[in-house]
DNA sequence: ACAAAAGTGTTGCACTTACACCCATGT
DNA sequence: ACATGGGTGTAAGTGCAACACTTTTGT
C-alpha cells in the first residue's frame, strides 16, 4: 500500500471498514462432504445457516481471529483448533455483501477428520453448529454460498496434487479410507490397486504403522494402518479421472 | 461473519481497519523476470521502493481499487489496465504491519507483455514506477518483499497448469517466445520440440494466425504466429523439469 | 463354503524424453 | 557458405489404466 495518508491523518476521517474471517471446515462422513454451519443468532439473517467466523480484533492476525472464532462459535475441541490446518481461500469485498457497513471478509478452508456432533448449544453468536453435507446447505446467509462453493473447489483441485486428503482422515488410516476421502471429494470411484501403489509410490504420503491391522466392514481382511507422512506436494499429481462418476 | 454487532451498533467504536490493495505485476523483459515498483513519495518508507497498491475506497470492490491505484500509479496504458486479468494472491493482516495503524492488504497478481518503461513522473503516491528485475530489488517497502516472493512462487506454479504464460506475451506471438517465457520464470531450458507439440496438442492454448510469420534473432528461419486461445486450464499439466537448472 | 475386503501381478497403451535431422532466412 | 532459429521425425523409456488373481477374515 501506498501513503495517500498525509502525516496528521486521522484514521476516524473515513467511514471505517470491519474486517471478518468466514470458515468453511470440512469432513467426510459416511461417505458424503460434510460443512460446518452455524445457525444465526443475530440479526442480518437471523435463524439463516451460515458460515461460522467474526470480526477480527485490534491486535489479531486474520489467522488467530479464525481460530478463536472457531473455537468460541462450534462446539470443536480445543486441540483440534490449535492444531488445524487452515489456508486462506480468498478475500470476498464487494460493498454491498453485508447490508450493515462495508465489510471485508477474509475466508479460510479446514479439513478435519469425522468428530462426534459439535455441542448442541453454540456460543457467540451461533445458536448451534452443525454438520451439515454439502449438497443439502440451502442458501446460506450473506455471500457464504458462493464462499463455499469456491472452497469446494479448491479442496477438490488441491488433493490432486497436495498430500492434503490425510487431513480428512483420523491419526491412524487405512488405503481403503484414504481412497474413499478422494471418491467423496471427487465424486467418482478410483480403481483400489492402482490407488494403492500410486499413493505408497510417493515418498512421505504416508506411513506405515508397523504391524498394525484393522478390520473395516466387519468381514475381510484386516487392512494394515497408516500414518500421515511429512510430505505436503505430491509430485506427481494423482489426477482425477474426468469420465465416469460414481 | 456472524453479527456480533447488535442492532444499534456504532460502526465508528472500534479502532477501524485500513484496507488495502497491492499489486504484484510482472512482465518478462530480455530473458528476466521483471515486476513493477513504484518509489514511495510519502512517509512511511519515503524513497523506498514498494509494490503498487492503495487504499480501498468506501463504495469499491477490493478488485476495482487495484486497478484504479495500478493507472493512478503506474503509467500503464488505461486499456491495458481496464482488460488485465487480476487475481487475488491472498490477504496479508499481521497487526504490525503498517507502523501508522491497523491495515489490511489484498495482495492481487497479474501478468503483462513486454511494454515500453511507464511514464517517468508517477502519479499519486509513487515518485515514479519501474520495472525492476525481480533478482535486483533488494529491500522493499513493509512487508512486500515477502509478498513478491508469495506471487513468484504462485506464478511458477501456475504455468504448470493453466495456459497463464500467453499473458506475457504481446497479442501475437511465436512459439519461441512463449517457450521463452517458461524458461525464464522456471530458470530452466526445454526442449524446443517437445514443448511445442505439447503446447500444439493441448486444445484452445494457442491458435495459430493463418499465413502470419515474423523473424525473431534477425537471423533464422521466420517463426508462425499464434494468438492465445480460449482454454484456461492446462490439462495434462506442463511440469517444470526438476534438474538442469539454466 | 462363501462373501467381503485387502493386497499382488501383469499386460498393453499412451505419453514423454532425448536427440537426429531438415527448412528458411540474413550476413 | 555458414550461422541462426524454426520446424519434423523417431526410437527408447516411463507411467498408468485395466483387470485377473491371491490372501485373510467373518458368517
Amino acid at each position: 500500500m501506498t501513503g495517500s495518508i498525509p502525516a496528521g491523518y486521522d484514521p476516524y476521517a473515513y467511514e471505517p471498514f470491519a474486517v471478518t474471517v468466514d470458515l468453511a471446515v470440512f469432513t467426510v462422513r459416511a461417505g458424503q462432504l460434510h460443512v460446518l454451519l452455524i445457525r444465526r443468532a443475530q440479526e442480518p439473517h437471523r435463524g439463516a445457516w451460515a458460515l461460522p467466523g467474526g470480526f477480527v480484533l485490534p491486535r489479531e492476525s486474520a489467522e488467530r481471529a479464525a481460530r478463536r472464532e472457531l473455537a468460541e462459535e462450534t462446539g470443536l475441541p480445543a486441540r483440534l483448533v490449535g492444531e488445524l490446518h487452515l489456508e486462506q481461500l480468498r478475500t470476498y469485498s464487494e460493498p454491498d455483501r453485508d447490508p450493515r457497513m462495508r465489510v471485508v471478509s477474509i475466508a479460510f478452508t479446514a479439513l478435519v477428520p469425522d468428530l462426534p456432533e459439535p455441542s448442541e448449544q453454540g456460543g457467540g453468536d451461533a445458536d448451534r453448529a452443525r454438520w451439515v453435507p454439502v449438497e443439502r446447505t440451502g442458501e446460506l446467509a450473506f455471500d457464504h454460498g458462493r464462499i463455499l462453493a469456491d472452497a469446494r473447489t479448491r479442496i477438490g483441485a488441491k488433493l490432486e496434487y497436495t498430500c492434503l486428503a490425510t487431513a480428512f482422515c483420523p491419526p491412524e488410516f487405512t488405503l481403503g479410507e484414504l481412497q474413499a476421502v478422494y471418491e467423496t471429494v471427487w465424486d467418482t470411484v478410483l480403481d483400489r490397486p492402482n490407488f494403492r501403489r500410486k499413493v505408497l509410490a510417493t515418498p512421505g504420503f504416508v506411513e506405515a504403522v508397523p504391524g498394525a491391522a484393522r478390520l473395516t466392514g466387519g468381514r475381510g481382511k484386516p487392512a494394515a494402518l497408516y500414518r500421515a507422512g511429512p510430505a505436503t506436494a505430491l509430485h506427481p499429481p494423482l489426477l482425477r479421472p474426468e469420465g465416469h462418476r460414481r
